[in-house]
DNA sequence: ACAACAGTTAGATGATTAGCTAAATATCAA
DNA sequence: TTGATATTTAGCTAATCATCTAACTGTTGT
């Protein structure tokens, strides 16, 4: 948990989160959304695989990342509930169907 | 609110926030409750307050902290919904009178 | 005034971090 | 095989971080 918690403290990996929200994408198309170097933006992936943020798969030469929506949520849901807040997930909101 | 974010990064700061949930502390009080120098944890202290997550009020030779809940509210209520979660706050939830 | 106490500031250290360039690895296409 | 492409690994640097001890500031009690 201190992994996901690392991993959201910087904002190029907040971003590269928010991003992954709507649909996944290979490591050149979001290092193309930032302007700092491919290897820059490879260990901020690496960062993200730790904290088990994110899921990688290879096809070929590229990479594609997927955001493990999941993991972000039961963070977010178990720090939040030791501070008596409650966390309502998509799912659970309106548009379920 | 990367301050906010960096400010949680850090277990210790994590738990002084937690402890600070219960009712205010004096630095010394939460000092007591970790094994790490009183000068460390002011230091951590700092960061909280840099963060606008707890308040510090001094009287005497003491000074008392205070968590600042609808500030960490705000910051996980906003990083929540871009991810299309909904957060409640303890006062929406049930008790609330 | 003086000693004890609560807390911070100063200054140092070792570890981690974010960034870079250059080089390596692996795939695809000719 | 050669060249281009996608991405990572290697190795470096500068900055930030968590920690420490020692010293300082301000308050209280005698």
């Amino acid at each position: 948990m201190s992994r996901v918690f690392k991993a959201l403290a910087d904002p190029t990996r907040r971003r590269v989160l928010e991003i992954l929200r709507k649909g996944p994408k290979t490591a050149g198309e979001l290092s193309a959304e930032f302007e700092v170097s491919k290897p820059t933006m490879s260990a901020h992936f690496s960062t993200l695989l730790e904290a088990n943020l994110v899921d990688a798969t290879k096809s070929g030469r590229t990479i594609t990342y997927r955001l493990k929506m999941s993991v972000l949520e039961d963070a977010l849901l178990g720090f939040a509930q030791v501070f008596g807040m409650e966390l309502k997930t998509d799912s659970e909101t309106s548009d379920t169907a």
